[in-house]
Parts: C-alpha cells; structure tokens; sequence
DNA sequence: CTGAAAGCGCTAACAT
DNA sequence: ATGTTAGCGCTTTCAG
C-alpha cells in the first residue's frame, strides 16, 4: 500500500495540513518542521496522489495538444518534434500531455478529442491548421487555448508562431546578395496564413532592394503542399520560359520536388539555379546538393507553447499574446553566389 | 458548475448509488429507474468526474508509453506509427496515454519517467529497444508492462513483435524462386533479437532450399542500423570480391545506405543487385528503383499492445502473452527475376 | 432493487 | 505556526 499524507504526518509527527501546507510551501511553515516532514516524506518514499489532489483543487493536470492526422502521419516529425517540445516541457511542471489527434478534414459531425468531452484537460494545444469548424466547435468549452504554428489573425488566440516573414525575407535578402536578380517564388495552398506571410517576406525583400516584382516569377498552386506540389510548381514555372536564377520555394518538401524537376530537365543546381526551402527537415541533407533552408526551432516551439499555456493557466495573463519565434537561415550547397554585390 | 452525480440523482429522484450502479452497470438495476438515469444524465450533461473516480478506485486511468530520444525523433515515422495506433485504440477504453521518452542510452542515475515516480499509470508500454538497466529499474514498481517489438528472450514479459523470421524467410524464398542463388545479407548491430531473427530467417530459408550458406555473404557491422551502416556494409561486401546477385539488409534504412553504395559504383539495380529491406517506410517508394520490402503493420502492432495491456488489467491475464504480427512481402522494382525456376 | 453512509487522499478554511 | 475538520465526486458495502 502506498504510503499517504497520513503517514507522513503520523511520522513527522504533525498534522496532515502541515504535511500539505510544506509540501506546497504555501504557508509560514518552520524551517525545522519542514526538514522533519521532508525527511518523514523521503523515508517512506510517499508521493502525492494525483487523482486526490485533483479532485479537490479541481483541476486535471492534464494538457491536451491536438493536430491532425495527416501532420502526426507525415514522414517529416515536423510536428512529432513540437510535441516532444511540449512533453520536456510538461516534465518540468506539474501537468502531463495528451496527444488527440482529429481528422484532417474536421467536419461538423465529427467527435471532439475524447479529453474534451470527458473535461479530462485544463488546457489545449493546437498544433498545425485545423478547420475553423474543428475550431468553433472546440471553442465552445472555453478552455484555455494555445496555437502552434497557425492561427486564423480574425481570432484572437494565444499562439507560438514563426516568423514566416523574416525567414523568406532573410533567404531573399541572401539571394540578392549573391548577385540574384530574377528569383522564383514555388507556393501552394496560398489560403493559409503562413504561406502569406512567407509569400509577403519575398514581396517585402524585393522592395527593400529596389527589385521589380514580376508576377511571371510566382507559381501559387491550389493545391496541397507536398514534394508532387514542387514538383508541378517548378514544371508550370519552366512552361512559362521566364529568366530565373534562383527559387524560393515556401517550403523543404516543394522544394525537393522542384529539385527533382529541374534535374530531370537537366538544370543543375546550384550551377544554373540556386533554391532555398523553409523549415529545415532531415532530408535537406541528403539531397544532391543538400538544401539551403530556413530552420524552425521546433522542439523550442513546443516549449514555448507550453510555458505560454502555464503562464494563461497560473498567471492569468489571459491576454491573448503571440510568440514569434526567429527562425536562421542555413546556406547549404544549392546556392551558388552568380556576382557579389560590393 | 459542472453537474455531479448528485445532480443527476436530484433530477433523476433516485439515490447517487443507484446512479453510480446505473452508469457502471453492476447491479441488476431495473430498467426503468435506468432510463430516468440516463435522462436525467443526458438533461445535465453530466459526465463522472475522472479524479474522484480514480481515487476511489485506486487506478489512474493513464497508461504509460515509453521510447527512446533516438526511436522517437528518428525521420521515419515507425514507432511514431505504433504510438499512434495505442493511441487509437485507448479511444475505445477508459484509458489516456501518457508519453515519455528516455535517453537512448539509460544509465543507472538517469531519472524514471515522472508518471512512474507519480504512479500516474496503471501499466507501460515500451516500444523499441531499451537498455536492460533501465528495464530493472522499472520492474521494480511491478507495473503491468507490454513490450512492442523488442523484448529478452530471457526475461518474461508480454509482447507484441514483429515476424522477424517469418519476414526475412519470404524475402529470401522471393529471391531464391527469382533465380538467386548467391543472396547477400547486410546488418548490424546483431546483438539485437530482432536482427538475430532476421538472420535466422535468412538462413532457414537458405536450408529449405537447400542453398549451401557462405559466410562471404554475411556482412555484420558492430554498428548501429542506419544508412550510412548499410553503405559501409555494401562497401565490405563489394570488397570481398564474392559473387552475388541479390542483397537483403535487415532493414530499410540499410538498404537504402547500401543501393546508394552500389550506385556509386556503377551497379545497376536491379539488373545486376537486386535487394529487399525490411520495415515498409515511406522513403522506399521514393528511391530509384522503389525498394522492395517485408512490410509491417504498425497501427495495428499499437492497437495490439494496448489490447493485450487491456487484458492484463482487466481480465487479469497475466501469463506473458506474446503476439507476433504477420508481415508483408512488398515486390517493387529492386528485384528482378534472374531465371524461372519451374 | 434501492438508499444511507463511509471513506478514497488531499486541500483549505477556520481554530487554536 | 500548526492542528481540526469539512468536504471535493464518486464507489461500494451494508441495510432495508
């Protein structure tokens, strides 16, 4: 049988309140009575019953972190590597996580996380684009709330964000530096707030270097990103026969695809085209050449996320605040420098 | 205020026991008074408390899943999938998943998950290798524990593994019915059951057929599995000088290392090299030729663990049940037919 | 077949 | 500064 707080105080020789009150260093307690009940505490191996103590504060103790299926299922632990961010988190304080993951495509007949609906979470964590269906819905239980990586700018969520614009707007900036002047912009599913944001950094980085903007040099696909998506983006670029150096592709995996494409039509890279991808995935390193990209800190992200949820949890600060986490730009072999600017 | 059963017994004018039997179903409560529960229940909304039941019950309702740093952040999304599968399954029972991850290489001052220190679980789940100082350590709070693919032989646990012979026995008879004769086998870190069982498997096959066995063929690097394993191990067995028409590494990712080796050396596959792995990741359809491969079920390899830890909770089955998962032989474009046989 | 009541382990007034 | 005590919401004997 597990040992209680009765047991501790039984052998400190106190009062249960004062076991409670030292663990949870609320009150006054002497510096000696403390020492005596940590001592009655180590000696009989005794840990605080998480249901008991839930049951009375009225809490969980549970964060639920939500993402779809088709993120978890990616080969690319993009998100996988948000959770875990989370979960070391989580280790530090006292709430554990639990994973749900919702269909892809949410519809309004469909169930919520189970952890939802049982009130088994203080909190959530949602990681990824979700359908503002999936949203509403959820919104309805009022719990506090933290986005990962997306949010709908009309609500007013509290999120963990990346610095989308900075990041296309760095990789721009370091195109152009290396003497780059016509530059490509590979995008699909535009409807998302992210690939706006990057599609704005390539704007905004022209601008700043007083290079015309040529809607010719933009492919923006409707579809789904993925590798097929750059591979399709990069063909529909080169139908148009336009003069391009460089490409920036709004993510690693169209810019894989793109890669793909101008090797099979015999364009070398970087030779005749430099690229630059965004999020850093594992695989830039084995394509030939590797990848240029702009790194997420993801594991950072899941820790942000969760230390913003404690602060909205324990603090109260329920002021719907962003994180915007910087991002770094990693050269790699697949830009080439065609004339430096002095 | 979320209602409590109490509620529910004003509204339903029954005591909060009868409730309580009603929901659970125990005693013969009669069907009457269970329909003025369940629309008393259905009115409020009402939904038991998870703490106070838990404390009452003395069980959590949390299961432990425990991997590795390495297993959980590796690209390819294996144990990912397993989690995953646990995950859907405990949707089905009144059971949360807890994740923790553990460093690859567990010491004996390294820390246990905090929901064993907390016993917030009712049993674990461990997927993957793990060192055998950490498997002690964590015996010793007697926790039921369901292994997946990975266990000691010589220790007794519940397990879910993978047809590891079964699997390698197939790919073998594949390439032997295609006309090989000389098959290479590529692995490393041989210490390992599973690749034990795969060489096993290999070398069954080889008998049934009444192939001679040549240690030339064998490669086993004292490495870890990886990519760059599987290309030094094709770069041993290309130095040997031995014939060989055919290759089967001990997993995907080794195979993948040794194609790129081959290709480097200007062999052609299949023409020349046909080969086969083991694991089904996304990557093998994206390799040049596809890579053939034993595929396994991984959702469904989660969904069985948490089954098999259902029944040792709740059925009391205790008696160390092993479950072997079938696999798939995945022909693609590796392998190549050399001559009938009849 | 149902109700009364004890108690799971803990926290937080309220006393002392 | 510490002890007493009343619950938190639920399950489960034990009576009736």
């Amino acid at each position: 049988m597990r040992p209680t707080i009765k047991d501790v105080a039984r052998l400190a020789n106190v009062s249960t309140a004062t076991v409670s009150l030292s663990i949870n260093g609320h009150a006054r307690i002497t510096k000696e009575t403390k020492i005596k009940v940590e001592k009655a505490i180590k000696d009989l191996g005794y840990f605080p019953s998480r249901s008991a103590r839930d049951l009375v504060s009225r809490k969980t103790g549970n964060i639920g972190f939500i993402l779809t299926d088709g993120h978890f299922l990616k080969t690319e632990p993009f998100y996988t590597q948000i959770f875990l961010g989370t979960e070391f988190e989580a280790r530090k304080h006292p709430y554990y996580i639990l994973l749900a993951t919702i269909p892809t495509n949410f519809k309004e007949e469909d169930e919520l996380p189970r952890f939802i609906l049982e009130n088994s979470v203080d909190g959530i964590l949602i990681a990824g684009r979700v359908s503002k269906i999936f949203l509403k819905k959820i919104m309805t239980y009022g719990l506090p709330t933290v986005m990962i990586d997306f949010h709908y700018s009309e609500k007013n969520h509290s999120a963990v964000l990346i610095d989308n614009m900075g990041g296309v707007s760095k990789a721009t900036n370091a195109l152009i530096s290396r003497g780059h002047n016509n530059i490509a912009f590979l995008c699909a599913e535009h409807e998302h707030p992210s690939i706006q944001e990057r599609y704005h950094g390539y704007k905004i980085a022209l601008e700043k270097n007083s290079i015309p903007f040529s809607e010719q040099l933009i492919v923006s696909l409707d579809t789904i990103i993925s590798t097929e998506s750059g591979y399709d983006a990069a063909k529909e670029l080169n139908k148009r026969g336009v003069d391009f150096s460089a490409v920036i592709a709004c993510n690693d995996a169209m810019a894989i695809g793109a890669m793909q494409f101008f090797k099979e039509t015999g364009k070398q890279i970087p030779e005749e085209i430099s690229i630059i991808g965004f999020d850093d995935i594992e695989i830039d390193l084995y394509q030939d050449p590797p990848l240029s990209t702009i790194s997420v800190p993801k594991i950072d992200m899941g820790q942000d996320a969760f230390q913003l949820m404690i602060e909205i949890l324990e603090k109260r600060i329920n002021n719907h605040k962003k994180i915007i986490v910087p991002v770094e730009l990693i050269l790699r072999d697949s830009v080439k420098t065609i004339s430096k600017l002095s």
